[in-house]
DNA sequence: GATTTTGTAAGAAAAATCCTTACAAAAAAA
DNA sequence: TTTTTTTGTAAGGATTTTTCTTACAAAATC
């Protein structure tokens, strides 16, 4: 039986996925979470064999989890789901380590096989995602749009950011000093040319990276 | 048996909750929708004794759904289901004429209790929902916006706040002091019920007030 | 190998927020 | 027509946030 963690802070859809999953036969559903923080304890105490996480998770996020399992259980495949179809957070998965992205749009068997295929050590993609990469390495360089100059951290700050939560709150978030996350918003200004919270929460907005 | 539809353009989640209402075994998924329009198109057609639907979907919206079938399926029970647990859908969808309102944070057994609840004719509704009803109908039927409590400088002072400019620059267009100004804004956030300039910038993008 | 970007953070000053209070004029309710 | 509520205006003070500047090592890129 292959051991599965999922993640995602809504309860009816974990377990929706659970039930999924356990359908399947040979995998087997060992813990959940609803946030990242959970998540990352239940890998270290569960020992799951493949993590199934949701991106927009309140505290640590989902691309966050990505990057602290790759340092700390490095041989963990992490499996990425969400609800955003736009392609925004793909690229940014993968570099953080994901070895698999797939959204709520897809079919049910989908996410049973990308399971499987992660855990034998292949990367799962779907078509969409195999695009937008395609797309991104096409383009060589990175400056294309203002979105894709942004740094991990500064799209994490920018989407809490846009999403209301104070530099302390993003702080905690990801165990950063309240400096620090000042940092990244002085430079998302200069970046993305905008002058302020407003505006910074429009473009994101615009851009899609938060839900309206 | 009771017939269930279930409504929402993720078909992982739709799966998902087909299981958990599945196995409770009185209760039957009979149709499926990934939108509006077709979830009134098997209402239509395979006549559910209970909806569930999810207010986020491409085209005719959960809201709509609930709106239309008022007309058409007066009997049918509609039961909301939403990732925002932000209260601010609870008032409209109920005056829309749902029978029921729970977010997917929601336990799942709560969403079996939920259908037949709303199937015996009675209403479902979760603590935080009752209480934001509650809570807005007791400041006062009258007013059917909240957009129509604000007073004129209240309203300029939102526009302005949502579009980015500051207490300052507020305060200098209109020749007040910063400090009148911060109350403006203590008394929107107040009657609006948010939290900081972040909702208060998506209340207006939402009642248009602004341009995106 | 040199340069730029990224991740991290501090200090200090300026500004904004939060919370409370105040009061007169206007509007609404009783 | 009193009484109550809302509106327009603003201050004080405590707390936070923002702004701006500087710093430095590691990583990425040129």
């Amino acid at each position: 039986m292959i051991k599965v963690l999922l993640a995602d802070d809504h309860s009816i859809v974990r377990e929706g996925l659970r039930r999924i999953v356990e359908e399947s036969g040979d995998l087997e559903v060992v813990a959940e979470a609803a946030d990242g923080r959970e998540a990352l304890r239940q890998v270290a105490e569960l020992a799951p064999d493949v993590a199934v996480v949701d991106i927009s998770m309140p505290g640590i996020d989902g691309l966050e989890v990505v990057s602290r399992l790759k340092d700390t259980h490095p041989g963990l495949p992490v499996l990425i789901l969400t609800m955003h179809e736009e392609a925004q957070y793909i690229v940014r998965a993968i570099e953080a380590g994901a070895m698999g992205y797939l959204t709520k749009q897809s079919a049910p068997e989908q996410l049973v096989t990308a399971i499987r295929r992660v855990y034998s050590g292949q990367r799962y993609m779907t078509d969409e995602a195999t695009e937008a990469l395609a797309l991104r390495i096409a383009r060589g360089t990175r400056d294309k749009t203002p979105l894709d100059s942004l740094s991990m951290r500064e799209l994490q700050v920018l989407r809490r950011l846009a999403m209301g939560h104070t530099n302390r709150e993003i702080a905690q978030a990801y165990s950063l000093s309240i400096k620090t996350v000042d940092t990244y918003r002085a430079r998302l200004l200069k970046k993305l040319d905008l002058r302020n919270n407003a505006e910074l929460i429009r473009f994101a907005l615009q851009n899609r990276l938060i839900e309206p």
